[in-house]
DNA sequence: CAGTGGTCTAGACCACAAG
DNA sequence: TTGTGGTCTAGACCACTGG
């Protein structure tokens, strides 16, 4: 209740946090304005401002000009997850990560791909198929299509020895990245690929990518059944 | 190259990051300190250090103290996903939203979720199974428990009108969740409520919730059949 | 119009870690 | 020890938007 010789934003920030999850200050209620808290606590309004922007970037404050600031009603929160390099979430698990390349062609791509990348029928592109192995046994089962024209480099690179996943997380940057997930049930060739009998669950990743409206790479990764993909909130 | 007069943070942070898609700055490459940078762009550190600091929390940047700003070496991107109240979700997709009831007891929950909520054996919870429906179709099924002693207010609401988990989204804010994605084939129970053939591939979501260390509840959603979750990257 | 948050500044001191 | 980022301040002006 008393003012708080708090200094830091940190210490704000969580004070605020503090009111919000007690309650005393409830959802959709205005809290005081940054003049009045940075009095309460004995600083600079800049202060206040870091700790209430980062508040509002987590979802827990909703603020606008003029009106002020709010408690959210729905405090949405947020999973942030990485889109990592398969090898290393291999690694992570302590297993010993390998890989197999399946097949490597420069071909047409089927509508479905070229729609999605919005790309002009009769370019073609590198069909890349591989398997990515956990001591040994099949962990995902990758098809990927990439665009030669926004990444030449990857012509020359030896995608037996490095995964096509892994160097384009090296080599090519991108601005923009669609990313889904979904589950299905395991065709002739997952099922063959990742030694499972056919209509086994399998956790799907759709993931594609731009670099500045240039259509970079477009990949379906099927993990083995008992994939799960964890995060915390 | 020369001297830009751009002056807010949103600029430098957009200059700054061309430079990094651009390669002019590449992976692992030391960038000029925030003097300099500030030299360069007419304006004071701080604004600089705004800028900069958000590219790292995005994770273009590594900084360190003494040792300087770097481009990151595996610039890891992460996908921001909203945990949705499922009406909305429904909604949003256009569909008209129904809820089910299926069971409702205060009952002992099995070993699998006293350990995962880290509870004392004994103690009894409330057992909630309910379908959510999208145009009268099955939308998905959920399985919940949820701690009462959290949340004794729960005890005093319908929820065979609002959802357990709309009303834990309103009522219930958490500290820390947990939260898991994966697939699975529907057993004779998913099957049954989501009006599918067992064995048809589900995408599954589990999240568990706490507050202050106080488990609040812990969900199993499986989705119907050719669900997909989506984000941007 | 006026109140609120959003941003910028110039300067200062501090915390950390590399050498 | 010293250079770097991290933070705080007091003040100022701006941008948006509710009344």
């Amino acid at each position: 209740m008393s003012t708080q010789d708090t200094r830091s934003w940190q210490s704000i920030h969580q004070e605020v946090l503090r009111r919000i999850n007690d309650r005393i200050w409830r959802p959709g209620e205005f809290i005081p304005n940054e003049a009045e808290l940075a009095e309460e606590f004995g600083c600079a309004r800049a202060t206040v401002n870091r700790a209430l922007r980062e508040l509002a970037d987590a979802g827990y404050l909703d603020r606008r000009r003029k009106a002020g600031t709010r408690v959210a009603l729905h405090p949405v929160r947020k999973a942030t997850l990485d889109i990592p390099i398969i090898r290393l979430d291999v690694e992570q698990r302590g297993a010993a990560y390998g890989y197999s390349l399946i097949e490597l062609v420069r071909t047409s791509p089927p509508v479905r791909i070229r729609s999605r990348l919005r790309l002009q029928d009769g370019v073609e592109m590198l069909h890349i198929r591989a398997l990515h192995l956990a001591n040994g046994h099949p962990y995902a089962y990758e098809d990927r299509w990439v665009n030669p024209t926004a990444v030449p480099d990857i012509l020359s690179a030896d995608l037996s020895a490095i995964s096509a996943n892994e160097w384009l997380v090296r080599n090519a940057t991108f601005t923009r990245g669609d990313i889904a997930f979904s589950a299905t049930n395991a065709g002739p060739v997952e099922a063959e690929m990742l030694s499972v009998p056919e209509g086994a669950a399998l956790f799907v990743v759709e993931r594609t990518t731009w670099m500045r409206g240039v259509p970079i790479t477009s990949v379906l990764i099927a993990y083995a059944p008992g994939h799960r993909m964890h995060t915390t909130l």
